[in-house]
DNA sequence: GACTGGCACTCGGTAGAATCGAGTGCCAAT
DNA sequence: ATTGGCACTCGATTCTACCGAGTGCCAGTC
């Protein structure tokens, strides 16, 4: 499975075609065995017609040059982060397995609903495909603008500002005054809002006019409670499926732990997905993305563009010897899919 | 420590009072050390003065009642699911630390924001001080009734609509049409709305005029869309704190999986702590609650009650040998807290 | 009759020793 | 450059012995 003699020479720290075939099989192995591997093992698997000795000769070489590292003396190779990075790398990208195909469809032909339950529901169907943990990250597209805006009187002194936007995504904030609201003040505060906020963004700046009446008052707070918003970013709702597999695939109750409490952590989340695909990584391994915790781990995402706008990304959590094609394969499935939904469907994200 | 010999002879299944105090200790003993519980260590340990032959020959004698188990001949007690529900009811209820009591005091002295926000931290909080996973649920009051309802101009062919409700809950549901809906007609439904729905609850039923022009359609579409809401129960949140306690506090990697599993199924975790409100029940032993992949957890649960109505609950999850007493001290304080910080506060659930 | 000390017995856990075997590194031969 | 051969390493497995915590029971004591 997956194993092409034929390596390109062209960059510079590129191995040669057997030690790049060797490497392969190493890492394939054993992502397959999860045990270290062995010459003999890489002789018979990997069809070059070449006896262990030799490939053990390549293998001192292979750990000189950092791909691949012994638990002990008189064990087999692993792969080192450095080798799966290269066998990532070289890795030609694979197709779902069928089955797997016509279930996305299906999902994705029979799916309906708010952007939060597809999202939530996607990311679970991710997991399952993949059998890790995936991830999916909504990034509201912060050019959305504002389709509507009401002050609504909870409390004499409690109004809550609902917010919609054009991608559909609703926000409440609360307004707490200091004095008591009267219903014709908030009517009246809510139709100014309209007028001054529709069509802005959150970052658009807003001239608020300062007059002192009671209205002038609650729309000041509004606004500037709705502005406030930024910095928190609570906006980038985060969706996580099949948690559970962490305990599977993970070995030790330390790193699960350890996975686990980042996965809790929505914000880690978030600007881990969001620096890999600021820096057009789709493949973090080990300590590449710089979260100690999680240097056991290897982290897969995939961006979802709708229209051509960068709405989010899909991602997997496994360990570093996961099944990085098939993982890939489903996470770049599944992106594509996303995508057309909210491209062609009810919804924008 | 929790020990008392001092045990009411009223109860029909209840035990004399040096059975009782024996089964304390053994619980107690194995909830701190995890392991079997020998006749000698709770001769020593629990001061009656008495020989570990006598322990032994009581030993038997509550082997027999089903309150105690043996491992394996020659190893010493484990408390069956029947010995802590014995010690549990038998618990004089504890108090926090008092660190911890600051700590709580602290945090909703400092807490403010959304209701969402608030439950969430809330639940990071309460894992933190009872070192187990915790659950907020907030049961949205079927009783609250609707402020305001508007209808928002998605896209030609999609409204979205907008529902506040006195409990300061934002509900959002797609409406899609078949044909292409103009602004005004947007405007007037929403209007229309409004005279309709303001002031029922999900429950009410409400008579829409039949007419067959289009505003007439868009909000017959968008009610029973609204009232469909009902059965899904959606709109109970569940706020899960502590994940990765899970991996921590139970043994072997299937157990993890499993409660990790139920976790992720947010409806189980619902209805399960709905089921133990309803039956006025606050812990769950075992096999107390029907739910076989948590055989050999315990759920505690406290109710939190805002201005006497029924608005949700906390509970902690963890292996049947948790901490009950400072477990239970730290749920229904933080209950109360919540309580308070809902009734007094600015916003309500 | 309740309690206790004594004692034989059980059985899981641990420590050592022996063994196995997968895998290595190296060298001499091709 | 490749390879067969070989000595060597070292984790994993098995086996044994043994220790000791803990039991059940019995006979003796208060």
């Amino acid at each position: 499975m997956a194993r092409r003699g034929t390596s390109r020479n062209s960059g510079k720290t590129d191995l040669d075609a057997r030690k790049a075939t060797i490497l392969e099989a190493v890492v394939a192995e054993h992502i397959d065995t999860a045990q270290p591997v062995g010459s003999s093992a890489v002789a018979q698997h990997a069809d070059l017609g070449v006896s262990p000795a030799t490939v053990r000769n390549e293998m001192v070489s292979l750990e000189r040059g950092g791909y691949l590292a012994q638990p002990h003396t008189s064990a087999g190779r692993i792969p080192t982060d450095k080798g799966y990075r290269y066998f990532v790398d070289h890795l030609q990208s694979g197709e779902l397995k069928a089955a797997q195909q016509y279930q996305l469809r299906d999902f994705f032909s029979g799916v309906r609903g708010e952007v939060e339950e597809v999202l939530e529901r996607t990311s679970a169907l991710l997991a399952q495909l993949s059998g890790y943990t995936s991830v999916i990250v909504g990034t509201t597209a912060t050019h959305s603008t504002v389709l509507s805006v009401q002050l609504v009187n909870l409390e004499r002194r409690h109004q809550l500002l609902v917010t919609v936007f054009s991608d559909g995504t609703v926000l409440k904030h609360s307004v707490v005054t200091t004095e008591d609201i009267e219903y014709a003040t908030c009517l009246e505060a809510s139709a100014q809002l309209n007028a001054l906020l529709i069509g802005t963004t959150l970052e658009s700046r807003v001239q608020v006019p300062s007059r002192s009446d009671s209205v002038s008052h609650l729309i000041a707070e509004a606004v500037s409670v709705l502005h406030a918003e930024r910095p928190t970013r609570e906006d980038e709702k985060v969706f996580i499926g099949g948690a559970s597999k962490v305990a599977e695939v993970f070995d030790g109750v330390e790193t699960v732990r350890q996975v686990l409490s980042i996965l809790e952590e929505e914000l880690l989340v978030v600007s881990l997905v969001e620096d890999m695909l600021d820096r057009g990584v789709s493949v973090a391994i080990g300590s590449e993305h710089g979260y100690a915790p999680l240097s056991s781990a290897a982290v897969v995402v995939a961006p979802v563009h709708v229209d051509g706008v960068a709405a989010g990304a899909v991602g997997l959590i496994g360990p570093t010897r996961m099944k990085y094609q098939e993982v890939m394969a489903a996470a770049t499935a599944v992106s594509k899919n996303l995508a057309r939904h909210f491209e062609g469907g009810a919804s924008a994200d």
